[in-house]
DNA sequence: AGGGAATTCTTGGGAATTCATGGGATTTTT
DNA sequence: AAAAATCCCATGAATTCCCAAGAATTCCCT
């Protein structure tokens, strides 16, 4: 049923650094895992890349998969292949769902982030990934990121029309 | 479950030259070792290779034997086979997971990418291989290594970008 | 359409296990 | 013999597992 990661929603952290998955979530990464029986939890991979991210961003085992194998067909040891296996082997981590249907994040996500304990996760669908934000850094980034490319778009335009400026690849 | 070597951590070296394996990479050596059998340590090879290279590639079985297999399909004497036989036959150590999860480095591989006792090892995976480096030498690289041909991308870019401007190969 | 019952979700806490690390004693190397 | 490597045991810390319960949602029957 569920393939794509929909919709937004926060959760709260716990003192082990446990955070729920929204429901709907859990069914896509049990989608995406070719490991995944029921009854079972499913695996995921979790990215959160150098200092320059303030997110971590969630993957399904097939959409890393797909990366990786991207990444594998570059030339071994050139500049790019070497960059992008560090940012998606390095600093990665490979996990699971627990049974209750949480995410444990170790402490050092959660400092990268700026999630400290107690404090509220911001999760936010983007088809085959997900990411986690600390609540008040996406709000603060909602004005100075991706949104502000389309800002500049006469009043009241539709998204969509990017669909077709966009270049597919 | 784990087939590739994924994440970051650092590790204690002690007096000894002992260094924990993280745990994770632990289960990736053992699935790659075609002689494991449960409760016994993983073999593994590390190629520390020439001065030019400041850290130690740690391969599976499975691995290096991938390597080993394409380097016998090469003209035996040309000069690629060689050089590529002295550097993964010649300047490399097999060897194994101790029993309680270490890897116990000789005084000369530590000596070779400045490892002092009672330093910090800083291990990082890469599919399947993983490298370890001295903390600190690993941090300086960061700054001057191939991130920095990166640094120019407009600010919020994603590195996955690269993956189609890059070509296949 | 209403309302109660049953399930699913989110959150919490303690127990059990695994992990990282240290040290002593014995063996091997040079 | 001195240095280095191997083997064995020990322990605090961190992580995982297991059970529990209130809140929210869905289901079902009238």
């Amino acid at each position: 049923m569920a393939r794509r990661f929909r919709g937004e929603s926060t959760q709260k952290v716990d003192n082990k650094g446990r955070v729920s998955i929204p429901a709907s979530f859990r069914r896509v990464l049990a989608a995406g895992d070719p490991d995944w029986s029921d009854g079972h939890p499913a695996n995921l991979v979790i990215v959160y890349g150098d200092h320059r991210r303030a997110y971590l961003e969630c993957y399904t085992i097939e959409a890393i998969e797909e990366v990786d194998d991207k990444i594998a067909a570059l030339p071994r040891g050139c500049a790019e292949r070497r960059y992008l296996e560090k940012m998606f082997n390095g600093m990665s981590l490979e996990t699971s769902v627990d049974t209750t249907g949480r995410l444990v994040l170790p402490k050092k996500l959660r400092d990268k982030i700026g999630l400290s304990t107690d404090s509220e996760a911001y999760f936010i669908g983007s088809g085959d990934t997900f990411q986690i934000w600390k609540s008040e850094t996406f709000e603060t980034d909602q004005t100075s990121g991706e949104d502000k490319l389309f800002e500049d778009l006469p009043e009241g335009s539709d998204p969509l029309v990017l669909l077709d400026h966009a270049q597919a690849g």
